[in-house]
RNA sequence: GUGGGCGUGGCCUAGUGGUUAGGGCGGCUGGCUGUGGCCCAGCAGAUCGAGGGUUCGAAUCCCUUCGCCCACCCCA
């Protein structure tokens, strides 16, 4: 027996009303901000991962699905959604476009991982970007529409945090008041964090380990070591999200895993304690455009994981609408009856209406009982005597009546109930 | 990569060494020779994840392996 491949999941039909409405969510905030969507391919080329993600990063150093294709070019399957949008804009030149562009995509993301709760190998994402302003006003923006998505979509108790970890002037001399604080703590260090302070210092801030945290309240804050254009960048974001009246909590030990954040980087999750919780989560990424070979270009955004927000829903008891048609069903009795049966149903479905042709070679007790069992709201019973008289007894499966109806006028007669 | 839990028909599950592995849901058929939902009956469907071992005898005990889940790492 084949099975899925481990930490990828078959998406069926009766959880398709949760990706409708967040996909149909997503997309009417998008309209009304003006966002537009875009389709990436699902690979690329496995450089412009390496180099907007960054080589230092788990994404790149483990995670990447990446294979040769046949004419020896290596490929990637997206890891993230960010770096193939503002691929596109360099290679369309958006740049000309008014600014900023302000785009959004749903995408597979695929990343190597060990899967559980919330985690897949493939999973799904909602994104966001606006590019070519640097103006934190484009910020506040995109954190407003992510907000207003996860309040239209129904999700209760959720908390945004935002930080800002400083760009590439002022970063380096907060990463050496960091190792500074910590090089004579170490011994105070779990085993991990010992190797972060020198791979990925700021990662230090975020380690989940108790003893770890506790060093980590005292550290240096990001926004203490701030260059002046940052800290004025910072403190204009946080007056419009004031305005915005956007609840929000500054957490100073927020840094996040992709090389390319400048700036305001944001999460949000949900008050429920578990680790893989983070259903929406980005940040401004200034240095990008440049780093894969285009002209200095400012961007801001957000990616969102479509399976953590299905996920919540159904623990919150959200039940999502459903808008499946109630079908009409036409029972068929004998071959002749058959083809007509066919060919009614056909003219139904040209009409609009949701028709399906019970399966044959069953009895009429049979027949009725799967229209029962598709919630039926009308069964079109066709046998040799209406075949006869020209006409379709039509079965109202809610009040248990039927009647003969002409078989032109089976439409009107059927047709409010779909 | 590391640690823990769990693998019995499509789904849920009983069964902790002893005759043909039991039940529920779901599926199909029948209970009217042209009438559903309830009820009743029947049928199909499991080499008890796989391999090896212990034993007169293994779903049950031991070993190995695979898979799933959860957690760490990291992330949406």
């Amino acid at each position: 027996m084949f099975r899925a491949p481990r930490g990828t999941d078959d998406i069926l039909p009766q959880d398709q009303p949760y990706w409708r409405l967040i996909e149909q969510t997503a997309e009417a905030v998008c309209r009304r901000f003006g966002n537009q969507r875009i389709r990436t391919p699902l690979f690329e080329d496995s450089a412009l991962f390496i180099r907007g993600v960054g080589t230092g990063t788990d994404i790149v150093e483990k995670e990447m699905y990446t294979f040769d294709d046949r004419g020896g070019d290596s490929l990637t399957l997206l890891p993230e959604g960010t770096a193939s949008v503002c691929r596109a804009y360099l290679e369309h030149g958006m740049a000309n476009l008014p600014q900023p562009v302000r785009l959004f995509y749903f995408t597979p993301i695929f990343r190597y991982e060990r899967p559980q709760a919330g985690r897949y190998r493939q999973h799904h994402q909602f994104g966001v970007e606006a590019l070519g302003d640097a103006d934190p006003s484009t910020d506040a923006e995109v954190i407003e529409l992510g907000w207003r998505f996860l309040a239209d979509l129904g999700l209760r108790d959720l908390t945004l945090y935002v930080n800002s970890i400083g760009d590439h002037r002022c970063r380096p001399a907060f990463v050496e008041a960091l190792k500074a604080y910590y090089l004579p703590r170490q011994e105070a260090l779990c085993q991990d964090c010992r190797g972060r302070l020198h791979r990925a210092p700021l990662r230090l801030l975020d380690c989940k380990v108790p003893s770890c945290q506790a060093l980590a309240q005292q550290a240096p804050h990001t926004l203490d070591h701030l260059c002046d254009d940052c800290t004025q960048h910072w403190q204009r974001l946080e007056g419009y999200l004031k305005r915005l009246e956007i609840p929000h909590t500054v957490d100073h030990r927020l840094v996040r895993g992709l090389d390319y954040y400048t700036r305001t980087v944001f999460e949000v999750k949900p008050q429920a304690e578990g680790s893989q919780v983070t259903i929406l989560a980005g940040g401004r990424y200034d240095g990008l455009m440049e780093e894969l070979g285009g002209k200095p270009t400012p961007g801001v955004g957000f990616g969102s994981g479509i399976e953590r927000m299905v996920l919540n829903l159904k623990l919150q008891e959200t039940q999502p609408p459903d808008p499946l048609p109630r079908p009409v069903v036409v029972v068929a009795l004998g071959e002749q009856a058959r083809v007509e049966g066919i060919s009614l149903a056909s003219r139904l479905r040209q009409n609009g209406l949701a028709a399906v042709v019970a399966p044959g070679s069953r009895s009429l007790k049979a027949q009725l009982r799967y229209a029962s069992a598709l919630n039926a709201r009308y069964a079109l019973i066709l046998g040799d005597r209406e075949l006869e008289k020209g006409v379709v007894v039509v079965r109202d499966m809610d009040k248990a009546e039927q009647r003969e109806v002409e078989a032109a006028g089976v439409e009107e007669m059927v047709g409010g109930g779909g």
